[in-house]
DNA sequence: GGTAGACCTGGACGC
DNA sequence: GCGTCCAGGTCTACC
């Protein structure tokens, strides 16, 4: 079945596509040659199905197998989240209209962040790119689902995202040992847990009216969630007050001001302080001269 | 509030 | 094939 979503404009199915390196995550999926994008679902309802999603002319077509009434309302609600079809970046493009370093956010529809269907994943996927190189992360997140995901009977290659209560219902030693995660398994163990039990209530914040900073407070609460990490994750919850500063960003910095010179995360902040509420996607989707 | 060192993995490199 | 070094954020202890 076929299904279409409209997006608030502006709207750009590539730039959401882009706007990170989550699309290389499984399960997403993107076949840059068709435009199309795939993720492998879990549904509620326990069925295992894949999203093909492509762009429309109003936001997003996407195609599955045949879901019963509240299948269908689950799935659109999750493209919905995944895409940030609702969200608005107007006060940001008025604010980059100034600056000829963000002179494309506008005309590119830039400022939604792919995301993943529940914040659990992405909390787990963050923590996997933590103190590790690119690779490694692909590499932890593919164990991570052949070992705890659920397959997509069409095709039993590929796997959905495991659920909290699949992971935790295995235990630290094995996400050592057969993930591979190292010192994050403990981590990634208690998070697991406190949300299949449900101590931990991560759906929530992404409804969550709390101001910017309670957010982030929340956020560092978990454990092997930082600074680096929990201003990601705000990013991908839509608040742009904190920049994600990591190795790169520095490099970019370096870069972009300082002639390849080492600098600081202070030195970051400084230049990005003033954009206020809107640093992070400055950052995010700053021109800059500095590419891999 | 700032800082040093430990935590792990896997790739790169030298032998 | 083996050993060593290194990159990458978070956490804890300490000042």
């Amino acid at each position: 079945m076929k299904f279409n979503l409209p997006a608030r404009q502006p709207f750009n199915f590539r730039s959401v596509i882009q706007s990170h390196g989550w699309v290389q995550l499984a399960p997403y999926g993107y076949d840059e040659a068709t435009g199309v994008f795939a993720y492998v679902d879990r549904l509620s309802s326990g069925r295992v199905v894949e999203y093909r999603i492509s762009e429309s002319t109003e936001g997003v077509q996407a195609q599955t197998e045949a879901l019963t009434k509240s299948e269908l309302a689950e799935a659109k609600e999750k493209i919905r989240w995944m895409f940030a079809l609702d969200a608005d970046f107007s006060a940001f493009y008025k604010a980059a209209r100034k600056e000829p370093k963000l002179r494309r956010a506008e005309t590119l529809a830039r400022g939604r962040v792919l995301r993943s269907p529940t914040l659990f994943e992405d909390v787990v996927k963050t923590i996997l790119t933590t103190n590790t190189l690119w690779g490694a992360t692909k590499r932890m997140n593919l164990n991570l689902i052949n070992l705890f995901g659920a397959p997509f009977p069409a095709d039993e290659t590929r796997r959905a995202f495991p659920t909290p209560q699949a992971i935790a219902a295995s235990n630290a030693e094995t996400l050592r040992e057969k993930v591979r995660v190292g010192y994050r398994a403990s981590a990634i163990h208690e998070l697991a847990a406190k949300t299949a039990s449900g101590q931990l209530d991560l759906e929530a914040l992404k409804r969550s009216s709390l101001p910017t900073l309670e957010l982030r407070k929340e956020l560092l609460k978990i454990n092997g969630i930082g600074p680096y990490a929990a201003a990601n994750l705000l990013l991908i919850l839509g608040r742009s007050d904190f920049i994600p500063i990591d190795s790169w960003a520095l490099k970019l910095v370096s870069h972009e001001w300082h002639d390849g010179e080492p600098v600081t995360a202070k030195d970051v902040e400084r230049r990005f302080e003033k954009w206020g509420e809107f640093k992070g996607f400055a950052y995010w989707f700053w021109d800059w001269k500095y590419e891999a």
